[in-house]
DNA sequence: ACTAAGTTTTAGACGCGTCTAATGCGGGGT
DNA sequence: ACCCCGCATTAGACGCGTCTAAAACTTAGT
């Protein structure tokens, strides 16, 4: 009953959201799905009138709970074809992100059972971020902090990379820092620059870069 | 740059070409699309156009080798899918089709690789259906024979069952009548009924059931 | 050769998702 | 308080794939 372009600006949406907070203006929309920004708007009125998301004009949007439960459904999707693809089909988890996105509108139910089944209900996909449960129940708060903002000396472990980018995230795979690595922070920014040891070799990281790792500080997580 | 819409128009008229022969009428692809007669008449034009068809008015259209070509990779795609579906992802074979419509215009060539290669590139899908090679070179005529048209006390071995009806397929696979199968044509047409043995049970199919079921009559292709 | 039946095409419309150009709103700096 | 500027919305258009209703063609039967 939605089109897939709807499915991607409730995503898109719901991502937004949780990295600024609402309201979600139309201009980040804009930018995010690659779409002019009345485009954005014309779909947002749709969204509204379906009560997907909450808008108050010229002030952007707030996703609903019904709308929410369609973005979590279509995240789902999306993470756990990206596991599937990297766990079973020999894919990178630098190129996953791609196929995913094309597949996510368009399997079943039925599809998506199974392929959770074969992988045994992952929690997370191979960029480190959560996979919302079958039920579609909210995701906990995000409570890992920016690599860019970590203190020198200090040893993190990488919680999650972004899956935006490609090229980042080839550049990223190659050095060895993906979700689960421990980083011991060297020097920041001494010119827009992060430099971190891993398993041994110093890695030097262009703060945009290392804007979009987010790590945790204590291991609390090898539990 | 094809629309998923006029990949499904250039499969579906493979389809019926390879089953009618050319030229295929408006109203058949019209039928099978579930779709009214002008929608494919503009639909054609368009394909026309893009010279993947060959169109006579009033009288039909026969694929181009290039449409050609573009159907054999569809059917591929799909065909791969329902394969992978069924040996990898615990689907019963009768109900592995939606779901290969549903993807095949949704994967990348690396996906297509990708699942061929699990399956050790196999040349024929569940129901028996011959798989394009990646080349996409034409496939061979067929050379089976309908069910229907067996003479009583024939022995022949099932090559592939039509795809095309979920009920039918429930019902083939629940009594065992499926690829490679031996039957033993018990009676033909009694009345609108073929009577057959397969291990031992004795199954009675509707003739509209025996039309879809292809077979071939000595066991030359237990090579 | 004519005509009726059936099929195909033309004509005109609609919803979707998108765009560009023009207009409208609203908050920050003087 | 006012003005500007940036952002958002409105206005109007377009291509796609679909539809219904009307017209045109083909063909088979007399
Ligand atoms: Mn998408
Ligand atoms: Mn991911
Ligand atoms: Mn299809
Ligand atoms: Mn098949």
């Amino acid at each position: 009953m939605l089109s897939d372009v709807m499915e991607d600006y409730l995503k898109a949406t719901y991502v937004l959201q949780r990295e600024g907070g609402p309201p979600v203006r139309t201009s980040d929309l804009a930018e995010y799905l690659g779409v002019t920004p009345p485009t954005v708007t014309s779909m947002l009125e749709k969204l509204a009138d379906r009560e997907l998301v909450e808008r108050e004009k010229y002030k952007g949007v707030e996703l609903s709970d019904e709308g929410e439960t369609v973005a979590l459904e279509i995240l789902r999707h999306h993470r756990l074809l990206e596991s599937y693809l990297a766990e079973h089909l020999d894919y990178d988890w630098s190129e996953v992100h791609e196929e995913a996105d094309a597949l996510e509108h368009h399997i079943s139910e039925a599809f998506e059972r199974r392929v959770a089944n074969a992988l045994g209900e992952p929690r997370v996909d191979p960029h480190g971020d959560p996979i919302p449960t079958e039920e579609l129940a909210p995701l906990a708060d995000d409570d890992t902090a920016a690599l860019a903002d970590i203190e020198e000396g200090e040893t993190v472990t990488v919680a999650r990379v972004s899956d935006r980018d490609d090229e980042h995230l080839a550049y990223l795979a190659e050095r060895g820092i993906e979700p689960g690595a421990e980083l011991d922070v060297v020097t920041v920014a001494p010119i827009d620059m992060v430099t971190v040891h891993v398993e041994g070799d110093e890695i030097h990281l262009p703060t945009a870069i290392a804007a979009s790792i987010r790590v945790e500080r204590e291991t609390r997580a090898t539990a």
